[in-house]
DNA sequence: ACCTGAACACCGTTCAAGT
DNA sequence: ACCTGAACACCGTTCAAGT
């Protein structure tokens, strides 16, 4: 029976990175008619990503802004899920991470704290840059070119803290996962802004006074009050970057006293 | 040309939460026709999305689960991104989570490390129970009653690990933001299992047969197998387990240093 | 007060046909 | 090899109309 609707529905490969006919290469342009392949067709996705966001992009806003028909796309990609994949994995080519040194496990003498700070600060900003990104790093695999890198870049880092291995991959979802989520919420925080086409502390005061006055909310918002202001920082980005670094300090904190305790 | 443009679209509130009509009060059952009302709606729209996903939820589907024409629930509900704000927080109260005892700011004598545990693990369990809530949840602004009441728990309780105020959003952020990012990985892991038919164990090893056979991606794996191995357990499951128990005793950890470092 | 039907402006994707 | 047009089976939402 699982069986059996296993195979109604189609082959539904779990991501464009495993068994993609990756149609035409890339690298040249200019060989056909309209100029389209997958480098242009993925840039351009992104673009519109950016600018409009998750819930307005489609193949068709997007074939118009190639100027082609919305089929064609369909010539260098599967679906759409797949477009989406390879938007997701180009994104995570901006982040710069330490390449690999082929024998050298300590890798220079860099302490793995600033390492760490370092993979985080690239992580999240790329999160803030194009909020997309958390949406769809959630849905899908994560297992392009660029997240695999970057993903060995941590791995490489967390393995010089002097955690046993059997921490390791619990300390890299704490610090990580964190990055994500912190990104998550800033990232959609920063679009919102510009949607409303108003600046980050404009935007702030006003969702705090729409919050305070709302009938269902005001009364437990009392609690947090002292908590927001203690929070530290005259404008929403340095509540941000205070929030954000002493959360990251904390976890490398935990890593060090977890090291030391052993 | 800003405030034009605000004009030009239609009020956008932020929030269901905010400024919303409420049409009917939702008690009393049986008084309209097809004894439609919001908390049925709800439900109903909270039962689809676990049953066939985000992606597979529309209101046309929603409204034949609900014996009744598609437009019907626009009397309840202004928007679809409403009813999905709704059924949000609906879940969110799953979570139970210590009352706040007015006067009583010491909260009993339980340990604010096992309330903070107790919080992460309601938190997770409803972030894997239903996988789509962490993609709404990292796209709306979280004001509903329910998240309102544990969030407020969590204020409380680090309020009593003894970080100075201006730290104590940041320690919140490392917490919860951590859970959120893993409990949005696992879930999904879960939901793809489930939706390929197969046991989490199953899934796990093609997934990783796949994943080492791609050819762009297998080369690269290698660094990472000693790391898969040793992060012990037998089972998935296992995994998950010992991952974010040691990732939540690595912030907690991280938290009492930096208490004790003051 | 509550519910329906028809309609508008969209979607992703398939398929046969063009060059 | 690459691109198009028409078509299918959907969307969310508006609006005038019913009871």
């Amino acid at each position: 029976m699982v069986a059996a609707e296993r195979a109604r529905r189609r082959p539904a490969r779990a991501s464009v990175w495993l068994e993609d006919k990756a149609r035409r290469g890339g690298a040249a342009r200019g060989g056909q008619p309209s100029g389209l392949d997958r480098d242009r067709i993925t840039a351009v996705a992104v673009a519109l990503l950016d600018a409009e966001g998750l819930p307005k992009f489609s193949m068709r806003r997007l074939a118009t802004e190639l100027n082609v028909t919305a089929m064609s796309v369909y010539w260098y990609v599967d679906t759409k899920d797949d477009l989406l994949e390879l938007a997701l994995d180009a994104v995570f080519g901006e982040m710069r991470v330490p390449a690999a040194i082929p024998g050298d496990e300590e890798e220079s003498t860099a302490d793995w704290r600033d390492q760490l700070r370092e993979l985080a600060v690239e992580y999240r900003e790329v999160l803030v840059r194009h909020p997309w990104v958390s949406t769809l790093a959630g849905n899908f695999l994560n297992i392009g070119p660029n997240y695999l890198e970057f993903s060995f870049a941590v791995q490489r880092v967390i393995r010089r803290t002097g955690l046993p291995m059997s921490e390791q991959t619990g300390a890299i979802s704490a610090v990580f996962q964190f990055v994500y989520g912190f990104g998550t919420i800033e990232g959609h925080f920063v679009e919102r802004c510009a949607a409303a086409g108003v600046s980050e502390d404009e935007y702030f005061s006003e969702a705090m006074a729409a919050v305070t006055q709302a009938p269902r909310i005001s009364h437990v918002m009392e609690g947090s009050k002292a908590l927001m202001e203690a929070r530290g920082g005259d404008t929403v980005a340095e509540m941000f970057e205070r929030d954000f670094s002493t959360a990251l300090e904390i976890v490398i904190g935990g890593i060090e006293a977890r090291v030391t305790a052993v």
